[in-house]
DNA sequence: TTGATTTAAGCAAACGTTTGCAATCATCGC
DNA sequence: GCGATGATTGCAAACGTTTGCTTAAATCAA
């Protein structure tokens, strides 16, 4: 005879009732702290199977004073009006969020357009989360530097720098600007220009570490596009490039899908690519290896980052004073250049 | 003179203690909520204000018996071991962060990997949200019936059928397939084939459809060729499909991704899009227009399908019992085709 | 001036947990 | 048989809010 009990239990209080305990005994049962007798133990977990019931972590969380969750933020403060669905973004939020998982705590996911300097303070004050991570410097490094001084479990996704005052994880993107410009040196590509939006400090830094690679000869007439890095706005403005008569050999790209961008507007533009002009990607988004032809890139590790990203916030959650951390880029060399 | 008070305010008691009120008075002031004389009121937030003070919305939602927080889940039930980063599902989660955030909820992102028969009624015991997104059904629908028979606030993203219990929201996944296959015939295609994953009620759909809009005489020869749809599974299968020696003149593929691997499986081999064979994508992610030659493919429109999930599941949080929504696809024609 | 009416603000009990401390009880050494 | 010890369990106060009810004060009409 399964002796099925159709009440509801909704509370701890419920299940103590029930099963002719306290409530203190019921939590120690459910949560496994705290001494108890084996039998008892045994018994009230069996009751709380039976009945469905599971502790409610809100009141929990409140009762531990923390949240259990950590926020996870996406400014898009140079994106301002587009909306952003890079596979770069998919990639790293998918891995955070399983290694945030294996932790025990939920990811709780905003996109901010930042409003004035306060939205971060302002979203921290509220106490939703415990920890904040952020993807992306964008323009807002100084609001950044602002809240790491008084609020220490935040970590970024972005450029290093001496002048952050906030923690940082993020390739090396200076490195990976170089490698960028040695490839297409070697190959012999000596009309350069860079696409990308520099008021990001990560593409800055990519732009600055190309730069700084060429042989001298170079530097100087290597040209800087500026390009927002959404599909739309980047093919908008390679079109227009390649329209107004610029035939480069050799172009860099902030991130992948502004190089699928630029191999784009170059094959209508008659160019054949790595033929007449390389192009070098940036990110190694899974589908790189789907353009045609295949892109060259500097991979980033996504994976290793997010990894690194969680275990530095929570390094800091325990209180302490961990600091930032650089990853190596790699050149993956296809058929694009 | 700027009279800051270094005070740690940690709640609405301190608050009040420091105003010289009670404590009802002092959360009357900072909800809006309730009768209150206008300058107290005023007075009170100003104070609140200069100690940079918010109320914990943790607390704040125990009391009121909700979360504040909308669950959105990835199942990976058919993609085991693998991980996601479509740009479809990137599009999607961003306009869904802002359908919710509009809400005043938080979205608390989770990517889960179905164990046996109780994930998710597991999950929502936990009353970690309030209600719950799912995106796709994966393999799991009977999971999801189960589960929706006495969970009201739960809306999938996902194929629409009368066998569901569940409520969905999502693109008539049939027609769309109609107009891929009536696409194809029109260009003068027959030796065609279908990529990917039937055991996805929606790429099952998406197939059916196709098929069913053939002319009787194509009906049996068109192939269904089984392929996950991450870009590695896709572009092996792709590659190894043409090294074969099969030639086609006509691809439909289950998504974007899956058909940019075909575009580059199909360039490796020497044959020419459209001049050879032509190949139609499904979704119209923003990368699409960046494949070369440019994607034709089967649009969803993946802002109104997240506007209509937040709808629907927050009137069936009021609870309305709302039904599901069927969004009509849009063939967009470019030059693969 | 008085009593009735309106308005403003406080009291205290919830929401569902956790946990320090106290209480109970069986067991044990002598 | 008795006090001491250790193992279990219960009591009740928190965590930071909201809100029904009550009280106090102010306003008003007569």
């Amino acid at each position: 005879m399964d002796d099925t009990k159709p009440e509801q239990v909704k509370s701890i209080a419920d299940l103590a009732r029930i099963g002719g305990v306290s409530v203190s005994t019921v939590s120690r049962a459910l949560t496994g702290k705290g001494a108890l007798n084996k039998g008892t133990r045994e018994r009230i977990q069996a009751l709380a199977d039976r009945h469905g019931f599971k502790l409610n972590v809100a009141a929990q969380n409140l009762r531990l004073g923390r949240t259990g969750a950590i926020a996870v933020l996406l400014p898009l403060g140079h994106e301002r009006g587009q909306h952003l669905s890079d596979p770069f973004f998919m990639a790293m939020l998918g891995f955070l969020a399983d290694a945030l998982t294996d932790r025990g705590y939920d990811l709780l996911l905003s996109r901010v357009l930042p409003q004035g300097d306060d939205w971060l303070d302002t979203f921290i004050r509220t106490g939703r989360t415990d920890g904040v991570i952020i993807i992306g410097q964008s323009n807002q490094s100084a609001v950044l530097d602002r809240t790491a001084a008084h609020y220490a479990p935040m970590v970024i996704w972005g450029e290093q720098s001496s002048r952050n005052a906030h923690v940082t994880v993020g390739t090396d993107n200076q490195a990976g600007g170089a490698l960028a410009a040695q490839h297409l040196v070697a190959r012999g590509r000596r009309r350069l220009a860079f696409f990308g939006n520099v008021a990001v400090p990560e593409f800055a830094a990519r732009y600055q570490g190309f730069v700084a690679a060429l042989p001298a000869d170079l530097r100087d007439t290597v040209e800087l596009v500026h390009t927002h890095i959404t599909p739309e706005a980047s093919l908008e403005v390679a079109t227009a490039w390649f329209a107004a008569g610029n035939r480069p050999d050799g172009l860099f790209a902030a991130s992948d899908v502004v190089a699928m961008s630029l191999l784009s507007a170059a094959t209508d533009h008659g160019l054949s690519v790595p033929g007449d002009l390389s192009i070098i990607g940036f990110d190694d988004i899974p589908m790189a290896r789907l353009a045609n032809p295949p892109l060259t890139t500097v991979a980033q590790d996504i994976e290793g980052g997010a990894r690194q990203l969680v275990d530095l916030l929570f390094r800091r959650l325990a209180g302490e004073d961990a600091g930032s951390i650089s990853i190596a880029p790699r050149l993956v060399i296809r058929e694009s250049s």
